[in-house]
RNA sequence: GGCGCGGUGGCAGAGAGGCUAUGCAGCGGAUUGCAACUCCGUGUACACCAGUUCGACUCUGGUCCGUGCCUCCA
């Protein structure tokens, strides 16, 4: 069997892939904050450690994927106070949306989806080891990490200290013992949220979450961390300095997390994509436009680490490929499946080098073109398996394509009755009408293709 | 300023020290009344300049260009 290989951002190479528990694969994504909706590049490190975890579960026995909401920030805060709903509707809203748009590009709900405000308590007992361990300081109602105090901070996002203050735009609070050290709870006004702690009332700061979290479900040390590039500082890097000062090993970055995968960003027109530059696609709005398998096969059309440019242009090749794998399925629709056949190993392979997403596809559109030729029991069922893996080909072929239509977009009786007319016509040789027809059927969205058995029609 | 990523055929996008993915589009052909569907065939592409090598698109150095992070960000 293939051997797993990951890009580990903490050694910035491809490895092999060694579990810590070869019986139990953990790993941890962090998701989205919830006081708006998703945009492609969130859909993006969804799908990708959809993936990621569906190729580990084809590897290995048990899998644990983590991924959070956190539904207490202060962007959500903002939110709040400009449109007067309240933080829970606003949350869970979001959370609703985020989660049905993610399932609408096939992406399966992680096995736990912890929530930031369940687990306060956590976070508190975390922080209160972290000043146990003189790790962590409270200064006028807030408690702060002690940067200095963790000398291998900036491992992860490899820059030291001394050149990343210079000229960096950090605000220095007075409260800060190093300008450097960041909050892991803030007091909070009366109308803020608020939950009691050792130092009054407050709320937790932006990383102490997910190490909180991590720690709760998958215990320390998990296997894989992951998440979008740009949270690679400071949220990683400082959920690494939380997370191995408080339960860790000091001097090793890996006892939080042993492998970190990040997936790089879509941009619209070169640029990144993003809520504060305001060019943002949303997920929810290309639902309503495109199937979300193509969505999602645009987004595995480049390899996760690499920039993806957002267009129309390569959501249509997205279609046409996927259109092209569906008609291969439809022309084995005769064969029976022989589900005892092994994972494609070209397919796997693919996978295995650090989920390489673009070959996979590739090799996927080999088998199908070969499976369509040999007609053969076993690359039918490699082709639906390797698709399963990817999130793809779930759905009827003839739906996909448009022969069989389930709902009643389309009056098929008034299309069978204009097909029999140019049947005839065509048999008298008038083919002036029969092309009129078909000009007829096409205006109505509807396709057709003459073969030896008769006349098929399709809705486009 | 510091750190990082990338420049591949018309487009998208893998890859690799010599065996030149894949998809879409284009072109030619088969099939068709004409089409559509399908099938067959078809493209000396690796930013630039040096170097290493028998041989580099792939390694090394430099140049140019693009882009990302440097406490809002997937």
């Amino acid at each position: 069997m293939a051997r797993l290989k990951l890009h580990n951002s903490l050694t910035r190479g491809k490895q092999d892939f060694e579990p810590i528990d070869p019986s139990h694969i953990r790993i941890y994504a962090c998701g989205p904050t919830v006081y708006s909706y998703a945009h492609i590049g969130n859909a993006r490190m969804a799908v990708v450690f959809d993936v990621l975890s569906n190729v580990l579960r084809t590897l290995y026995p048990r899998v644990t994927y983590v991924s959070n909401i956190t539904d207490i920030d202060d962007k959500i805060i903002a939110a709040s106070q400009k449109t007067g709903e309240t933080i829970d509707v606003i949350t869970k809203k979001y959370a609703d949306i985020y989660n049905a748009d993610m399932r609408s590009l096939g992406v399966q709900a992680p096995d736990i989806q912890p929530r930031a405000t369940d687990h306060i308590p956590h976070m508190i007992a975390l922080i209160e080891e972290l000043i146990e361990n003189n790790h962590a300081y409270a200064a006028d109602g807030h408690v702060l990490f002690d940067v200095p105090s963790f000398p291998a901070y900036g491992g992860l996002s490899g820059r030291n200290r001394d050149e990343q203050i210079a000229g960096a735009r950090v605000e220095v609070a007075s409260y800060k013992k190093d300008p450097a050290d960041f909050v892991l709870w803030k007091p909070s006004t009366d109308n803020e949220p608020r939950w009691d702690s050792p130092w009054g009332f407050g709320r937790p700061g932006w990383h102490i979450e997910c190490s909180a979290m991590a720690a709760e479900h998958l215990g320390l040390p998990f296997d894989i961390h992951g998440g979008g590039a740009d949270l690679k500082f400071p949220h990683h890097e400082n959920e690494i300095a939380q997370s191995c000062c408080a339960h860790g090993d000091k001097e090793d970055l890996s006892s939080f997390a042993k492998y970190w995968v990040h997936n790089g960003f879509v941009t619209v027109n070169g640029e990144k994509m993003s809520k504060s530059l305001g060019n943002v696609t949303l997920a929810h709005d290309l639902v309503k436009d495109h199937a979300g398998e193509t969505l999602r096969l645009t987004l595995l059309f480049a390899h996760y680490r690499q920039p993806l440019d957002w267009t129309e242009k390569s959501i249509t090749q997205s279609k046409k490929t996927l259109d092209r794998l569906y008609q291969n399925l439809r022309d084995v629709a005769d064969v029976t499946a022989d589900d005892t056949a092994e994972f494609p190993p070209s397919v796997m392979d693919a996978l295995c080098d650090d989920l390489n997403t673009p070959k996979a596809i590739a090799a996927l559109l080999a088998l199908a073109k070969e499976a369509v030729e040999t007609q053969s029991p076993a690359l039918k069922a490699q082709i639906i398996a390797a698709g399963n893996v990817l999130g793809l080909l779930r759905q009827n072929p003839e739906e996909w394509l448009g022969y069989a239509v389930s709902d009643d977009s389309v009056d098929a009786t008034k299309i069978e009755y204009l097909l029999q007319q140019r049947t005839e016509a065509r048999t008298n040789n008038d083919y002036a009408r029969s092309d009129e027809i078909r000009d007829e059927l096409t205006a109505m969205g509807i396709a057709i293709e003459d073969t030896a058995e008769g006349t098929l029609w399709k809705k486009i």
